[in-house]
DNA sequence: GAGCACTGC
């Protein structure tokens, strides 16, 4: 029987940052208007010329709070019998018609007032409400920017863009970004449902509306917009200046996504700027943060305005002295080591502040919630609200564990024994191996305990999961029975689990690093920071007083780094670096990042963007990279697209169907049985090819794709997930149609062309693939490894590839990845002369 | 003979 572990205890009260939202919202009956016609207001005879929405209104669509944190897709497109106003108009309704439209667009109004109405009490409860005014002035005058602090829910993603709707300054749009669809589109359908108005698309008069990618829903009246970062970063590619926004409202910065990052540099330096492109339009900034990191983000926008003062010498002379801007301030404070590169598993969690804090004297507590000294200017203002927030034990192991599967089987038990019902039991692991592992010692202890003993029901969660196994976490346990969720980081931030009261931290988490001088990504377990440590912790106080166990000592804890790296000192930057170039950024290294890569990450992205010819010798983005910063790939998929696209390759559809299915998920379940194995193997024997990884990949997109039926019933036939499979045709439609918009793609297919043979098209393929990949080149040594042709590494097939086990003179792979040792995968052979030939070119 | 955390265009 599990022992107790835990003897220290720290009733910890005082305030820390506070965990992010993830977007659950309680309430959201939808009004039943899938079955009405769409006509609510009396049009007048200018309808939209064109449809602002690939998706006629998911909001139609069944829809509860709980799978809206959980469901992965958008509402895939149906028809849902939505007449268009400009077929109705057309259509010549009879005056009876015309009167029960009527009568339903009364009803409809009704129902949306009455809605509207209801939901106003609870509005004025968040503690965010009494803020309004504060807000509203925030933005007044030359104040342009506000940094924003709102703990978990207070309210500030729903109300912050109604509060500031009516100001005399807003008279365009408001966007207001999310790092995630499902929180854009379920924000968006909140916050319209508060205004009584109907949701994007679904009503010209629509106030509220959301775009997300394969899912844009606004109408000619969206005032409020939510998007995804990145939706708002390919808006920029259009409208650099972005004109039809009057603010900008970023939330859940503290997540730190390589989007946020560029988008907050953008915003910096067009709100700094001269503004000339916006006509004198002015443009507010909003910065919402759960945590307390006001200090950074108030230096970085006060920088902006202060590079402004001196080129501009006639401006600004109301910025507090005492916040003096240096140089450093565009170094990091988040103590980064940078020696990652040669020891992983080094030191990592010893982190010194020495890099700034020497200037940063009086303002150094950087990791406190507390209000932060002055931070004056008469540009920026900043905003604290408090949230909504049960406290939270905190119990530490006394001595630290090797083994964090046995200690948190043991304080499962543990609380399982000692804590009454009701009070889940949320488990924090690192991946699916311990998720799994985990899940059978609970249930093998489990089956001991005594009969009078509250039932375990335990419930895996991660995020290749799918989706009907994910939704188990929502049902509500049978009586007498405790669920007991083990979960990956995927419940950090990405789903919402009610019901629990109990936190289980392993500390650990697996994180994704590149390394820039192997070229290659590591995934490795590590420590998580403090703030991590934090957010899960406050997944314990969300519904009611909770506890959290964290498998570590609180000297372990004091030690851990106090912030999460930011992605964008841990990612490859050449995408980053080309998103920058196509929107005019001519000097990366000038850029305002709130945190600076390092010049090597840098340096070897410029040089990976030079040899894929997005870049010119002189740093200017080229016509490929410009075309290749259009596509939602990485630049070496772009360059391997752009490649196809030539006459000489021909084969661009071929690579647009082996592309689609590199950016989603793997397509070949994962299975756990031998037995299941081997009948996987047998049934996926007609789709596997001799080339290699991509050409499986091929014949199995279109296997699918020509299969007219039951494609679900192919793909359970297969062993292939039916989900990558539709995420796979959504991709490939977007890739089509974006290729046509390029001119990559002409739309009839020319007859004329001698047809290939099908050697010639596998070989056509083969040398694109090379063409962007040709870093990830590797022949084969006498001694039977591998090792690459740039750079001279050991490298082995990985044993999902198609080609493993196999002797090739050459291969090229999509991806390369460390995690008990270097691995390719997505494998094709290919001939040591073809890479020879490109390598050359290159140089 | 391994086993991939999580987003997004």
């Amino acid at each position: 029987m599990p022992e107790r572990v835990h003897t220290r205890f720290n009733g910890e009260s005082r305030p820390e940052r506070f965990p992010p939202k993830s977007v659950t919202l309680q309430d959201h009956s939808t009004p039943p208007q899938g079955k009405k016609r769409k006509r609510a207001e009396k049009l007048p005879n200018s309808p939209p010329s064109k449809p602002h929405s690939t998706n006629p209104g998911p909001n139609t669509l069944p829809h509860s709070p709980k799978n809206s944190a959980i469901v992965g897709n958008a509402p895939r497109n149906q028809a849902n019998g939505v007449i268009p106003d400009r077929q109705l108009n057309s259509n010549g309704r009879t005056p009876s018609n015309a009167r029960r439209d009527n009568k339903d667009m009364k009803a409809q109004y009704g129902h949306l007032i009455k809605r509207r109405d209801a939901l106003l009490p609870a509005r004025k409860a968040l503690p965010i409400w009494s803020h309004a005014a504060e807000i509203k002035e925030g933005l007044r005058g030359p104040k342009d920017v506000m940094l924003l602090v709102g703990e978990t829910g207070s309210g500030k993603s729903t109300q912050v863009p109604q509060f500031l709707l009516d100001e005399p300054w807003c008279k365009g749009c408001i966007a207001i970004t999310q790092p995630r669809r499902v929180a854009a589109i379920s924000l968006a359908r909140r916050v319209a449902e508060e205004m009584g108005s109907l949701l994007g698309s679904s009503s010209p008069s629509s106030k509220v509306g959301y775009s997300v990618r394969f899912d844009n829903s606004t109408s000619p009246n969206t005032r409020i917009k939510f998007l995804t970062e990145g939706m708002l970063l390919q808006e920029m590619l259009r409208d650099p200046w972005l004109k039809q926004y009057s603010a900008v409202i970023v939330d859940e910065v503290h997540e730190r996504s390589v989007n946020v990052d560029l988008l907050l540099g953008f915003l910096r330096n067009l709100v700094t700027g001269d503004k000339k492109g916006r006509k004198g339009m002015p443009l507010k900034v909003v910065v919402m943060s759960a945590t307390a990191d006001t200090e950074s983000l108030f230096k970085f926008f006060n920088a902006g305005y202060q590079g402004r003062k001196s080129e501009h010498s006639q401006i600004s002379n109301g910025i507090d002295r005492k916040l003096d801007r240096t140089e450093d301030s565009e170094s990091s404070w988040s103590g980064i080591s940078s020696s990652e590169d040669e020891k992983p598993k080094a030191k990592s969690s010893k982190i010194t502040q020495t890099n700034g804090s020497l200037k940063l004297k009086a303002n150094s507590n950087v990791n406190n919630s507390a209000e932060p000294a002055a931070l004056v200017s008469k540009f920026i203002s900043t905003c604290y609200i408090e949230g909504r927030q049960y406290p939270v034990k905190i119990l530490y192991l006394p001595e630290p564990t090797q083994d964090f599967v046995e200690a948190a089987l043991k304080s499962i038990f543990q609380i399982h024994y000692k804590e009454p019902l009701p009070g889940d039991v949320l488990v924090f692991l690192t991946g699916q191996d311990t998720v799994e592992a985990l899940e059978r010692l609970v249930n093998e202890y489990a089956l001991g305990m005594d009969a009078d003993v509250p039932k375990i029901l335990a419930l895996p969660l991660f995020a290749a999961l799918p989706q009907s196994a994910q939704q188990k976490i929502f049902h509500p346990a049978p009586p007498k029975t405790r669920k007991i969720i083990l979960a990956t980081n995927i419940a950090e931030t990405s789903v919402t689990v009610p019901g629990v009261r109990y936190v289980v931290d392993s500390g650990k988490v697996k994180i994704k690093q590149f390394r820039n001088r192997l070229g290659l990504d590591s995934l490795l377990v590590k420590p998580i920071s403090q703030s991590a440590a934090i957010q899960r912790k406050g997944r314990a106080g969300r519904e009611a007083p909770g506890q959290c166990y964290r498998l570590y000592t609180e000297k372990d804890y004091l030690e851990l780094q106090p912030r999460t790296t930011p992605e964008i000192l841990r990612c490859d930057l050449s995408h980053a670096i080309l998103t920058m170039k196509a929107r005019g950024v001519e000097d990366v290294v000038g850029f305002p990042f709130l945190d600076p890569p390092t010049r090597e990450g840098l340096e070897k992205a410029l040089l990976l963007l030079l040899q894929l010819g997005a870049l010119s010798d002189t740093g200017e983005i080229s016509d490929i990279g410009l075309k290749i910063a259009k596509l939602p790939l990485t630049p070496t998929l772009g360059r391997v697209l752009v490649e196809a696209a030539d006459p000489e390759r021909d084969c661009l559809l071929e690579i647009i169907d082996i592309i689609s299915c590199l950016s989603v998920e793997n397509i070949f379940l994962n299975l756990i049985t031998e037995e299941k194995k081997e009948d996987a193997e047998v049934a996926r024997q007609e789709l596997y090819r001799r080339e290699g990884d991509h050409l499986t990949l091929l014949a199995t997109v279109q296997a699918y794709a020509s299969e007219h039926t039951d494609r679900k019933a192919w793909a359970e036939k297969h062993y292939v997930s039916h989900r990558a499979m539709q995420n796979i045709m959504d991709v490939r439609k977007q890739l089509r149609q974006q290729c046509t918009q390029l001119k990559l793609l002409s739309q009839s297919v020319d007859m004329s062309a001698a047809p290939q043979s099908s050697q010639a098209r596998s070989n056509n393929i083969l040398h694109c693939l090379l063409r962007g990949f040709a870093a990830n080149t590797a022949r084969l040594m006498p001694d039977g490894s591998y090792r690459t042709l740039l750079g001279n590494q050991t490298v082995a097939i990985h044993p999902s590839s198609v080609l493993f086990g196999r002797k090739t003179e050459a291969i090229v792979f999509s991806e390369f990845v460390f995690t008990n040792k270097s691995y390719a995968r997505g494998v094709s052979a290919v001939q040591l002369d073809w890479v020879g030939e490109v390598l050359a070119s290159l140089s």
